[in-house]
Parts: C-alpha cells; structure tokens; sequence
DNA sequence: TTATGTGCAAAACATTTGCAGGAGT
DNA sequence: ACTCCTGCAAATGTTTTGCACATAA
C-alpha cells in the first residue's frame, strides 16, 4: 500500500524499469529478461522476476494477471483494459471510460467489498485477419 | 466450435463433470483431481487435466484463466462474471447485464474483431472482511 | 559497515506429453 | 477390431527460493 519502501537504487532495476517504460507491448517477465540481457549480459532471471514483483507491489509499474500462462507488465499504469489477440497471443490496451459506472453495478449486486475490477477482451488483431484473408 | 466431437462417454468423464456440477465454487484442476479422486482413487490427474481442457474446448464447461496461478473450471457455462477475494483467493459469480454494452464500446475504439470479454472483480469477501473487524 | 540486492543453481508448482496397456463403440 | 482413452511417469515451462558474494546507503 505504500509507495515506495527501503528500495535500493541498483543498476539493474533502473535498466529493467528502463527497457519496459521503452515498450508499448506488454512484456512476459521472460521477455523483459531477454530485453534487459542486451544490456547486461550476467543479470540473473531470479533478479527480474523479484524486481518485477517489487515495482508491481509497490505501484510503479502493473503486473497484468491476464489468461495466457504467463503473466505480463505494463509500464503504463493508468486505468485501462487489455485486449488480447487468441491467434496470436499479444495484448494490446483498450480504453473505455466505464470503471466507476461498473464498480458501482458490481458493489450493488453481491456483498463484497469491491476493490476495483479489469477487463479482458478476447479478439482477433488485425494483423491475424488479414493473413486469415490472404490465403 | 463443434458441440460434441468424437468422444467417448467414459467413467472417469462422468464423474468428473458430475464432480464439477455438484459444486458452486471454481475448482482448479486439482481441486477437481481431490473431488473424483473419493470416487475414483486410480485416476490420474493427467486425465483430469486433458478432460477438463476437452469439456472447456466443446463448451460443456467454462475454463476461467482468472488471475492467480491456476487456472479453474465452472459447470456453470451462461453469460457471466468473477470476483476474487485479495485476502482468501475464493472465486464467486456476479451477474451483470452488461456484455452488449461493452463489447460495442470496445469494438468503437480498437480494430480488433471482438469477440468477447471477461470481467474479473476484485475485493474482500464477507467472511474476510468480518475476520479484520474481529481482531 | 550493514542491510539489501544479485547471480547462480536448485526447488517448487502447474501443466503437458509419451507410451504401453485398457476400455468404449 | 479399431480407435480412443487412461494411468503412470517423465518432461516442460514458469516462477520462487536458498545461499554466498557484492554493493548501495
């Protein structure tokens, strides 16, 4: 709940914020691994998963819990929706303006306390119809 | 897309979709496995697994790849949404009409071809929250 | 200086898969 | 009979963790 804890400033969560802030995808912490390697070549795969955890905990980045086996992140952290592509497995952002007006129909209907909700759309990308068309 | 294809009605299928019928919670596939297990104590759970995919895939059963690290499985297949306890990751049903709506103001704003969408809310349930004020 | 963070490797989970024998149709 | 299905165990893929050393404060 608070903002930033006793967080050391190390180079390698200054590169892993770096590389993700660089993206508008939304990277498996795998991929941000492969992103931030570039850079430093001996970073531990352990070291990314915590960091990534870390920065989700404490608000600086999100930690996407979307279906799929693995979960991605998002340096943007304004309230948005995810999209996700069932060819092709990318998620892309999708903003409609409807939170407050959803948490109040769900808070009205059952008995719990209602801390906020996401979206996740299923769709087919662009790019996949198209080469669904070409062929 | 297709309903039923080519498949057997074995035990270890009837039972596990009696199993999964006879309660309202979201089992994860090894909750699943623990239920037919008093049933069926052979059974392994790579059966489990690969019938709960199938059901999912013809429609029989919902596959919710809510958040969390399992994914879980619901007899309850008509039109509707999740929430999930923070403190005690129970996973309930909530129903609000509001599927149309959404999927025509996704589809105004991106150019994906949507196909649908899942809501996951998230708060506290009310035995957690009873639990805090005990204290 | 000292608590925190890192790299590495092993462990822990969830899920999938190969295969030889078993069961539905 | 002829597939398809099952149990079992091993493999896979993702994430977490233990530990000795390194480093930010």
């Amino acid at each position: 709940m608070d903002q930033l804890p006793n967080m050391r400033l190390t180079t390698q969560r200054q590169i892993i914020l770096e590389e993700l802030a660089k993206v508008t995808s939304h990277p498996t912490a795998n991929e941000v691994y492969d992103m931030v390697r570039q850079r430093l070549p001996r970073i531990g795969l352990g070291t990314v998963y915590r960091n990534l955890e870390l920065m989700a905990e404490s608000g600086l980045i999100l930690k996407l819990e979307v279906g799929g086996t693995q979960k991605r992140f998002d340096a943007t952290i304004s309230p948005h929706y995810h999209i996700r592509c069932i060819q092709c497995s990318k998620v892309d952002d999708i903003e409609i303006p409807v939170q407050q007006h959803i948490n109040a129909l769900a808070g009205a209907v059952c008995d719990y306390l209602i801390l906020g909700h996401h979206i996740e759309f299923s769709g087919i990308c662009d790019d996949c119809a198209q080469k669904k068309t070409e062929h």
